[in-house]
DNA sequence: GCTTTCATTCTTTTT
DNA sequence: GAATGAAAGC
């Protein structure tokens, strides 16, 4: 495409914000106006104008958008994009950092610190300073010290301000600078990061190494930042520094859509921008594509309430619409029931996919109910988790062997998996290598290895089987490293699972849970695959240099900082969407459905606490409303579902703050709900409302022809639906389930076995493949008998004592040699007959 | 040293 | 209601 062709088909606004890439640039972007188009379309152009894409630092919120972006830039100017430093500001400066780690005291391999460890690592802390664990509480203080690195608060200018102190000792945790402080130490020593540090570090990164800080000036000639309201002080520091020499950065946003100042966003950066740039260029994106004038309208009537705000006016020039509908219902799970019925009839009479609807809320947990009514109908849905990565038990001990391979000194990993699986390195073992690596200021592994090194000393601490055991598993993770330097990718990830004992674990279990354990595990290992694979294609491609072969720690890096929402699945289309409204910044669908709009919930009971805070959630719910380009509706219950039990709640403030003109609702919703009698009495208003409220969803179900089954309360489904939601954000539909057919899972596990030693071997191997694939050669399930005698590989020989019926398979009852009893599907149990 | 049972906390929102 | 952590039993 040529400069003319880029500018095609943009509005006037829209072409002047790309046109003016030499200058300074704030676009004030309204929601639906365009922005992503302008964002592309000026650097595209700024390609078409011969700039080298190399000397463009493009930054976004997610991975998602910055690939978006990509795409739509290489369709325009070609494969050239490839080059462009784009992505979010963490997974930019995590390899800028990782290039330059050692200018400031980290080892090149640093591994990324999710907030798990964060949080283990400050329990340790606060236990060995023997504080109270009932004050110092794990969350609040990782959320303390978030915040001081966001706004660039090093422990020592901590520890300096007795401001600080003054604080804490109000929050009752005066110890808090010195926990910062270990906890600081504590990363370092075990060169580890964590997500606050890719920012703070890449500072103190261009703040020590002026020779590195000038080369990423020099490169970096052209500076784009997106969704700029959302960002923090140390983001903007990044951005100062950077552009300091040339100025010429140009910087996208909407400060009515700011809504993540609790992970420190400071809304400020973008009304002060101009204060910053004093040459800059603001140009103001007004007219919305996106959404029918009914939906603007109202989200401006909304929106006008708050104070601080950048003037715009926003408008549609679209249709009217249709006029936003407000649902009543009286508990959260009539709530689902309403929405869902709704959702189902709008997209069934619209002819429209079920992609085109999304059901928004303000936290996570109201989720449930919405998937268990969306499962009952039969309707496909995908849910959008902050980091359904580590929710997997056995992606994180996986993971955090892979950790520990990469860097040994990674106290986290090593605490999680020196004992997992089993090998009799119990607490007391780990507590006292804890011990000794604190006296030596060693990490756990060092001071292991020079255990091991000393054991045959008299001074030895530790006895002779303990010590044999420990050797033993030192010697693993040495073995798995060096397999690392002669492997692929792929069977790196394999030995890995295998060697652990990881896999055998889960094969040796024959529950459903246990084989969606191995199916996550292959995904995690097709993940490796895809991507080794798309590393060589770009090296083919001339993308990369020949030396930039995949390795795993660039694996792992990716993949601890992709979410959820980064993995696009294109199988995966023709689903509801069920996310937050925080998650659903960006995207936009046809229907959209906001529910819990009720006092506290939505304004969050938190934020109701400050006036800047209740900003925020009007933010929020403005970005949720416009969202939606044709229809938008909102729901709220009367009681909900909260720490078990049921509460009363009033709707929103919000509603009444929409403009009535643009309402369409027979519920009112703006008197005043009664509030409910004194505590004694709140019992049977409880009672009376679940009365109607079943007596309702009786006949609604009744009504759909029972379509739901018979079984009218969920006490029986919840140990199924405990098991399908623990395995959805990863769980496929089972045709699906093996994306990866030329991963080769089996063949490549059994070359991976076939490889080990001979007693590992005659364990693992006997153990059933648990994996659809090679079911077929499972040898004959069923057919057993009572009093049959058996052999197991792990148990040993035993006789079956009783036989049950389960789904059609044999369920058996073994009593081995030890006289242990145990149950096992016939199916899975691979028993041989003697 | 390992496994099971009970108590406690938890809810914003995410890179 | 669920997940995590401590205590108690094996």
């Amino acid at each position: 495409m040529t400069s003319n062709d880029i500018l095609q088909g943009l509005n006037e606004a829209q072409r002047a914000a790309v046109v003016g890439y030499e200058r300074p640039s704030l676009i004030i972007a309204g929601a639906g106006s365009g922005k992503t188009r302008v964002l592309t379309s000026r650097i595209a152009y700024m390609i078409a104008q011969g700039i080298e894409p190399w000397s463009i630092l493009a930054l976004t919120f997610t991975n998602k958008a910055a690939a978006e972006m990509r795409t739509r830039i290489e369709q325009m100017v070609g494969p050239k994009s490839r080059y462009i430093r784009m992505g979010t500001f963490h997974s930019v400066f995590a390899r800028i950092l990782r290039e330059n780690a050692e200018r400031i005291g980290f080892p090149q391999s640093f591994t990324i610190y999710e907030p798990n460890d964060v949080k283990n690592l400050l329990k340790t802390i606060v236990k060995e300073m023997n504080l109270p664990d009932e004050k110092y509480k794990p969350n609040l203080l990782a959320s303390r010290i978030s915040y001081a690195k966001n706004a660039l608060i090093t422990p020592g200018a901590y520890l300096a301000k007795s401001i600080y102190a003054a604080e804490d000792r109000q929050a009752q945790i005066p110890e808090f600078g010195n926990i910062y402080d270990e906890y600081c130490r504590r990363c370092k020593r075990n060169g580890a990061m964590d997500f606050d540090d890719l920012l703070l570090q890449t500072n103190i990164l261009l703040k020590e190494a002026p020779e590195v800080l000038a080369r990423y000036q020099e490169l970096f000639q052209y500076i784009l930042v997106d969704e700029y309201q959302d960002t923090n002080y140390a983001q903007y520091i990044i951005i100062r520094r950077l552009s300091q020499q040339h100025g010429r950065v140009c910087v996208v946003g909407d400060d009515a859509q700011s809504i993540y100042s609790f992970r420190g966003a400071k809304i400020e950066n973008i009304l002060s921008f101009q204060n910053d740039y004093p040459t800059a260029e603001v140009f103001k994106l007004e007219q919305n594509y996106r959404s029918t004038r009914t939906i603007v309208e109202a989200a401006n009537s909304l929106i006008e309430k708050n104070a601080r705000r950048m003037k715009k006016t926003c408008f549609s020039e679209g249709d009217v619409g249709e006029k936003i509908r407000i649902l009543r219902a009286y508990t959260d799970r009539e709530e689902a029931e309403l929405v869902v019925g709704d959702l189902r009839d709008k997209v069934r009479q619209a002819n429209e996919k079920w992609s085109e609807a999304v059901i928004l809320y303000r936290t996570n947990n109201q989720s449930a109910v919405l998937e268990d009514n969306l499962r009952r109908r039969g309707i496909p849905y995908r849910i959008y988790k902050g980091s359904s990565f580590y929710d997997h038990k056995e992606i994180r001990d996986l993971m955090g062997y892979i950790r520990l391979v990469i860097n040994p000194r990674d106290d986290e990993a090593f605490k999680r998996i020196v004992n997992y699986p089993a090998r009799g390195i119990g607490d007391t073992t780990v507590d006292r290598i804890a011990q000794l690596a604190a006296t030596n200021n060693l990490s756990m592994w060092e001071a292991v290895d020079r255990l091991v090194a000393e054991s045959a000393s008299v001074t030895c601490p530790m006895q002779r089987a303990i010590v044999r055991k420990v050797t033993d598993f030192v010697q693993m993770i040495r073995a798995l490293s060096m397999a690392g330097t002669t492997m692929g990718l792929y069977e790196f990830g394999m030995e890995i699972a295998v060697r652990s004992g990881i896999l055998a674990l889960y094969r040796a279990e024959n529950t459903p849970e246990a084989q969606s354990a191995i199916a996550n595990i292959e995904e995690l290992l097709n993940s490796m695959q895809e991507f080794k694979e798309r590393r060589e294609a770009e090296i083919r491609n001339g993308e990369r240099e020949v030396g930039e072969e995949p390795t795993i720690e660039e694996w792992l890096q990716e993949v601890m900082l992709m979410t959820d929402a980064d993995k696009d699945d294109p199988e995966d289309n023709n689903k509801v969407t069920l996310m937050t409204v925080h998650s659903a910044k960006g995207l936009e669908y046809k229907f959209v459905y906001i529910v819990g709009l009720e006092e506290n919930l939505f304004p969050s009971q938190r934020a109701l606490e400050t006036p800047d805070g209740l900003e925020e959630e009007r933010r929020l719910f403005y970005v949720a409303l416009t969202r939606a380009k044709c229809s938008a509706v909102i729901s709220y219950a009367e009681m909900r579902f909260k720490w078990g039990n049921m509460e009363f709640s009033r709707p929103s403030s919000f509603l009444r703050e929409i403009d009535p003109r643009y309402i369409d609702s027979e519920v009112d919703f703006t008197a005043r709900q009664t509030r409910p009698e004194p505590e004694g009495e709140q019992p049977k208003a409880i009672d009376e409302l679940r009365r109607r409220f079943d007596y309702r969803f009786q006949q609604k179900r009744q009504e759909e022809g029972g379509r739901y089954g018979a079984r009218p309360s969920d006490g029986e489904s919840s140990s199924a639906r405990r098991f399908t939601r623990q395995n959805d954000p990863y769980r496929k539909p089972q045709s699906t389930s093996y994306p990866h057919p030329k991963t080769q899972f089996n063949e490549r596990l059994e070359r991976a076995i076939n490889a080990l030693g001979q007693e590992q071997r005659r364990t693992l191997r006997a153990i059933p493949t648990a994996t659809p694939s090679s079911a077929s050669a499972t040898p004959s399930a069923g057919g057993y008998t009572v009093g049959e005698r058996v052999e197991h590989a792990l148990f040993g020989r035993g006789e079956i004592i009783r036989i049950e019926y389960h789904n059609g398979d044999q369920k058996l009852t073994v009593e081995f040699q030890n006289r242990e009893q145990k149950t096992l599907l016939a199916k899975f149990a691979k028993l041989r007959k003697l």
